[in-house]
DNA sequence: GGCCATCAATTTACAACCTC
DNA sequence: GAGGTTGTAAATTGATGGCC
């Protein structure tokens, strides 16, 4: 009994995603999706000599054929791929007994902004993650320009991104454009892929632990200065000893833990002194401090006034602004 | 990262004073 | 007088920094 053929819910619109207008942006360069599809060339058929202006990826997940590329013929069968850059000629065969289907990504490819265009543009790195999107589009657009024309094995599975893309189509539910946009992605990287017998991926980031360790026990001290807060609490949050997170808040901060916490919370209990006319227990109470008498003392010690006269000379200075 | 001595931070208790 | 603020002192806790 014959296997089921993978591709087969394509067969109900096998154009279906040709006829979306489907263009994206990936790193530094635009993408405009011109066909997207599955076709077969019944045995015998011929598509003569010619060539396109833009990348052609052809995918063959059933049948058996040739392709003539620069002159020189190659078989063709289940399983292969080969990649049409611009400008190079081809001529595609069916068997002359046998069918082939072939999978055809036809992609525009675009460089939008040049390095220092990207720099001042939308395209700078921004922190969240553009600069390795960009380095990986790059990668996979210098390998696919230097592709040699000859088939290889579609080893990393390209072609199935074709039924990924159809489903989130047919489907239709939040999300399709993003599945079909990485699925077209996904066709490219594997493509370059199939061509390559090592590992070629950039070098993923790598955190810098000490700044990342600091970042996240500022934001939990942030989060949490209401609550009682000690060095061994948020030590055990961001996963080092006690002592060295405050080597960490020595080093970037240049205060020790408890100075950090207590700027935190002195600054909370100015704005509360300016904006509400709420007891200074209850201050107290809302930003940490144990009681006011605690945090009248270590009001006075920071600014040199008592929390009252604080509150009164801000609102003598509004109300002479008014 | 752990140990340890040191010392500053924090808590607690209490009292005086102020304001409504 | 009640409730809140300010100030002080003693006790306790835990942060710090040197050292390994």
């Amino acid at each position: 009994m014959s296997q089921p053929f993978y591709f087969e819910p394509m067969l109900e619109n096998p154009m279906a995603l040709d006829r979306l207008e489907l263009s994206f942006r990936w790193g530094a360069y635009g993408i405009r999706v011109l066909r997207c599809h599955l076709t077969s060339f019944p045995a015998g058929a011929v598509v003569d000599y010619h060539q396109h202006s833009e990348y052609e990826i052809h995918y063959i997940p059933c049948g058996k054929g040739r392709v003539i590329l620069e002159g020189v013929a190659h078989a063709l069968h289940e399983g292969l791929l080969y990649v049409t850059a611009p400008g190079v000629i081809h001529r595609q065969e069916a068997d002359d007994h046998e069918a082939m289907g072939e999978l055809c990504l036809h992609v525009d490819i675009v460089k939008l902004a040049g390095k220092e265009e990207a720099a001042s543009s939308s395209m700078s790195p921004t922190g969240w993650g553009e600069e390795w999107e960009m380095a990986e589009a790059e990668a996979c657009m210098g390998q696919l320009n230097k592709l040699p024309h000859v088939p290889a094995v579609d080893r990393h599975e390209a072609m199935k991104c074709f039924l990924v893309a159809y489903e989130a189509w047919q489907n239709n539910q939040l999300g399709q454009y993003t599945v079909i946009k990485q699925s077209i992605i996904q066709m490219l990287l594997r493509t370059v892929s199939a061509y390559n017998q090592e590992q070629q991926g950039v070098n993923l980031p790598a955190r810098d632990m000490k700044n990342y360790r600091y970042q996240m026990a500022v934001q939990f001290i942030t989060d949490n200065f209401r609550r009682p807060l000690t060095l061994e609490g948020v030590a055990e949050r961001v996963q080092i000893s006690s002592r060295q997170l405050q080597r960490i808040f020595k080093e970037k901060a240049n205060v020790s833990f408890s100075e950090f916490l207590e700027q935190i919370r002195l600054k909370f209990v100015c704005s509360e002194l300016q904006q509400t006319t709420l007891t200074l227990e209850k201050i107290a109470e809302r930003s940490g401090f144990t009681s006011s008498n605690y945090l009248h003392y270590v009001f006075k010690k920071a600014h040199g006034t008592t929390p009252n006269a604080y509150r009164e000379n801000t609102l003598l200075q509004n109300a002479s602004t008014m």
